[in-house]
RNA sequence: GCCGGAGUAGCUCAGUCGGUUAGAGCAGCGGAAUCAUAAUCCGCGUGUCGGGGGUUCGAGUCCCUCCUCCGGCACCA
């Protein structure tokens, strides 16, 4: 069994914020479930370098766009392993691998008969030197930038025959309810395809910064057909000894943000029909992140920003936090507020403290022995089955559901330190052999947990299970008396308080 | 305008094929316990399930209608 998953590739315009690491924790969490199976997996994120936006914004900073490029790019890079990312490589547009892939790829789209010349006509800001398009001109047909009155203008360009797939996108939407996720972008996206499909230019006429038209060098590709060939091109070259192409493609998972659907679902597919590949399996679009109730922007001033969250109590605590407070999917509203309250009240009081209490009892009763490997059959009830349970919500991208499905347990564990009250068994000697019970239950109820929170909290799940001295991680092993831990270590707080870090 | 989604406890939301007293978390109030990062656990809700009409023995759950909010409707990476 192989997973492929990919986030988009960011585009190096702006700088990396809480949207990018979202999109790249929620993919990441997908790519450690499936390894946790035993899976071979594949994990890409990258940076989109061309167009006309990189090559603006690095005039108007005075330098070339390859500079503004590799400068921003690095910045991208480096977000990946402070979140944690997992992934297995980093692709840039610019990579001249990337780039020969491409010219290649949408040959042989051309060769397949998918390209024609054609005339495009539309608004033109003769200072940006760019077309606008329909949405984004102001009132009286005036740059949105600068404010001049727009031309019409016509460029000859080359085009793809995205018309010609309109019968076979409709089919495969019929054919394929789970294509697109959620649902209500499954049906945005088919509307979208219903209401006729239009050729879309493929290449920009006398534009530079972009890859080179092989069979007409006046010309770059437009850099969405570049960006969205990068799933693709990257499996041929990631690893220097081996083509990957044939272990992962075509994708399981491309991860996305909402605002750009209709690239992935409906012009990425009817170019790999065009070129004669085959298609992804899904399509996952996740919302938006607000804050207080409007979209983060610097110029609010309302970002919670993902870099101070992650000084301060560390990318763990970053990545359960967008998972768990807005369901995966949905837009939802995040603040500096709603996280203290979930680190403090769920990771530092009810996981943390768990945690806490189960090992210090063990050493305080039994000097850090587990005496017992039984379970205790109440327990095991509320955990059979929790495992598929998981697996199948992080099958359908239900990221969100499947973390409530496991601290759940979280809170089941607690409420049977309450009910079993090991304390007051460890009064009387008779009851020894039932403490012995309850602690090795306690045991494993944590073990299980942490398995099963790896992917969205990797390292304080390995500490957890390193305390335990029980450091496998397969999934397999995540079954309640499946473990068999003998011994206990202490460990210092899973997620300390800031009140108690600063005395 | 057209298409889609949503309107359920103070807040955020779950409610499968229509069927027992409509649920959870958070916030609030009261209590128990002391293993633990004063962390945990238990108890407490008279909610017009957006309004109105209809189908049915029975509707938050189906149908009609109206109101409100959100998203999509092409070249924005």
């Amino acid at each position: 069994m192989s997973f492929y998953v990919t986030t988009p590739i960011y585009y190096v315009n702006a700088a990396p914020h809480l949207g990018h690491a979202y999109t790249t924790i929620a993919a990441d969490v997908m790519a450690r479930h499936h390894r946790q199976r035993g899976e071979r997996v594949f994990f890409l994120t990258g940076t989109d370098e061309h167009g006309e936006p990189v090559a603006d914004a690095a005039h108007a900073l005075g330098i070339e766009p390859q500079q503004l490029a590799d400068r921003n790019a690095e910045r991208f890079k480096a977000l990946a392993p402070q979140i944690e990312a997992s992934n297995d490589f980093f692709i840039r547009t610019t990579d001249p691998q990337h780039e020969e892939r491409v010219a290649a790829l949408l040959s042989s789209v051309r060769e397949n008969g998918f390209v024609y010349e054609g005339t495009y006509e539309g608004w033109y800001c003769p200072r940006c030197a760019d077309f606008k398009a329909d949405s984004e001109i102001d009132e009286g047909n005036r740059c949105p930038i600068h404010h001049i009155e727009l031309t019409r203008e016509q460029e000859e360009n080359y085009f793809f025959k995205l018309s010609a797939f309109q019968e076979r996108l409709e089919q495969l939407y019929a054919e394929r309810e789970d294509f697109v996720l959620p649902r209500t972008r499954y049906n945005e996206a088919l509307s979208f395809i219903r209401s006729g499909l239009r050729d879309v230019p493929l290449t920009r006429h006398k534009l530079t910064w972009g890859v080179r038209v092989p069979w007409d060098a006046e010309h770059v590709f437009y850099v969405w057909f570049d960006a969205l060939l990068n799933y693709r091109t990257a499996l041929s070259y990631a690893d220097p000894q081996a083509d990957l192409t044939a272990t992962f493609w075509p994708a399981d998972y491309h991860v996305i943000g909402k605002d750009i659907l209709r690239f992935h679902a409906v012009y990425w597919p009817a170019l790999l029909m065009a070129a004669g590949l085959e298609l992804p399996e899904h399509i996952f679009v996740h919302g938006f992140l607000l804050m207080d109730g409007e979209k983060m922007s610097k110029s609010l001033g309302n970002v919670l920003d993902p870099f101070e969250v992650i000084a301060r109590f560390g990318a763990d605590a970053l990545r359960f936090y967008v998972l768990r407070e807005v369901p995966l999917g949905q837009d939802g509203s995040v603040s500096t507020a709603s996280f203290e309250l979930r680190y403090e009240t769920e990771l530092a009081n009810e996981l943390g403290n768990l945690a806490g209490r189960t090992i210090a009892m063990v050493l305080r009763y039994r000097d850090g022995a587990v005496l017992s490997g039984a379970v205790d059959e109440h327990l095991a009830g509320d955990f059979s089955g929790l495992t598929e349970k998981v697996s199948a919500q992080i099958d359908r991208a239900e990221l969100t559901l499947a973390l409530d499905e496991i601290w759940q347990r979280v809170r089941r564990l607690n409420r049977y330190v309450e009910e079993q009250a090991p304390w007051q068994l460890a009064k009387q000697p008779e009851n020894a052999q039932e403490l012995d019970r309850v602690l090795s239950t306690l045991v494993e109820g944590l073990r299980v947990v942490a398995i099963l929170l790896w992917p969205y909290m990797p390292r304080s799940a390995e500490r957890l299970l390193d305390a335990l001295g029980a450091p496998d991680l397969a999934l397999a092993g995540a079954q309640l008396g499946a473990g068999r831990v003998e011994r206990v270590r202490g460990i210092d707080s899973l997620f300390p308080k800031e009140r108690a870090k600063r005395e």
